[in-house]
DNA sequence: TGTGCCTATGTCCGATCTGACATATACTGC
DNA sequence: GCAGTATATGTCAGATCGGACATAGGCACA
C-alpha cells in the first residue's frame, strides 16, 4: 500500500492494532478499512445522487444527520451494518454493493 | 420472495420491523438479511476448505468458537463486521467478498 | 460403552455502537 | 450584515454486540 493512502486512512482516526511494521497495516487491516471507504463513497455518491439531504437520509433509516455525517466521512465509530442498511435503504441491490465493493 | 425462504429465515430467530405485509419482509430488509446469510454460507464454505476447525478460525480472529458457530449459523446477534473481518482474516480479497455477496 | 474432537446454543457483563442533541462551519440569496 | 439550509464534529446515556465460559449434541473409532 501506498504511503500517501495510508496516511489518508490513519488521518481519519484510525488506531490500527499490532503494527506488522511500524504504523504500517497488515493485508487484512488495509481490505478492511478500504471496504469501509469504498461503502462510505458509494452512500454519499448514491445519496446526493438522489438529491437527498442527510436529514432525508437520516430519517429513511431511523438515524440521525450526525450519524449520517460520520457514516459518509468514514468514521471509525459508524458499523459496516449501518453503511449497509443505508445502502439498501437508498435502493440499493446486494449486486449493486458488491459493484461498490469490488471497484478501484 | 417465496414464502419458504421466508420461513427459513424467520426460523433463525429474526425478528422483523414493521411488516409491510403481514409477516412480510420488505425488499430492504430481505436483502439485507440475504446478504448476511450469503456471508454466513461464504464464511463456512472458506473455513473448511481450508480445513480449519470453528476454535483455528476464532484464534486467528480473536474470538472465539461460538461466535464463529453463530457467525456461520447466521445468528442475529452477530455483527456484519464480524464476519466480513473474518472473512478477510481468511484471506477474502475484497472482489473475493464482492463475489460472495452478488452470488445467488 | 467410553474417550475424543467438532459444532451448536445459552448466558453473562464489559466493550462498542447508536440516536439524540448541541454546536460549528460553510455556502446561499437577500 | 443576516437568515436559511446543508454538512461536520463532539459528547453522552442507553442499546447492542463482544469474548468467554458452560454445556449439549453429533460423529468417529475402539
Amino acid at each position: 500500500m501506498r504511503v500517501e493512502k495510508r496516511k489518508r486512512l490513519e488521518a481519519k482516526g484510525w488506531k490500527v492494532a499490532g503494527p506488522k511494521e511500524l504504523l504500517g497495516l497488515s493485508d487484512e487491516e488495509a481490505a478492511y478499512i478500504e471496504l469501509r471507504l469504498k461503502l462510505a463513497e458509494g452512500l454519499k455518491a448514491r445519496r446526493s445522487a438522489k438529491g437527498m439531504t442527510q436529514t432525508a437520509l437520516a430519517k429513511a433509516v431511523r438515524s440521525s444527520q450526525s450519524r449520517v455525517a460520520k457514516m459518509e466521512a468514514g468514521d471509525p465509530t459508524v458499523s459496516l451494518d449501518l453503511m449497509v442498511k443505508s445502502l439498501l435503504a437508498l435502493g440499493a441491490s446486494n449486486r449493486e454493493l458488491a459493484n461498490i465493493i469490488a471497484r478501484n
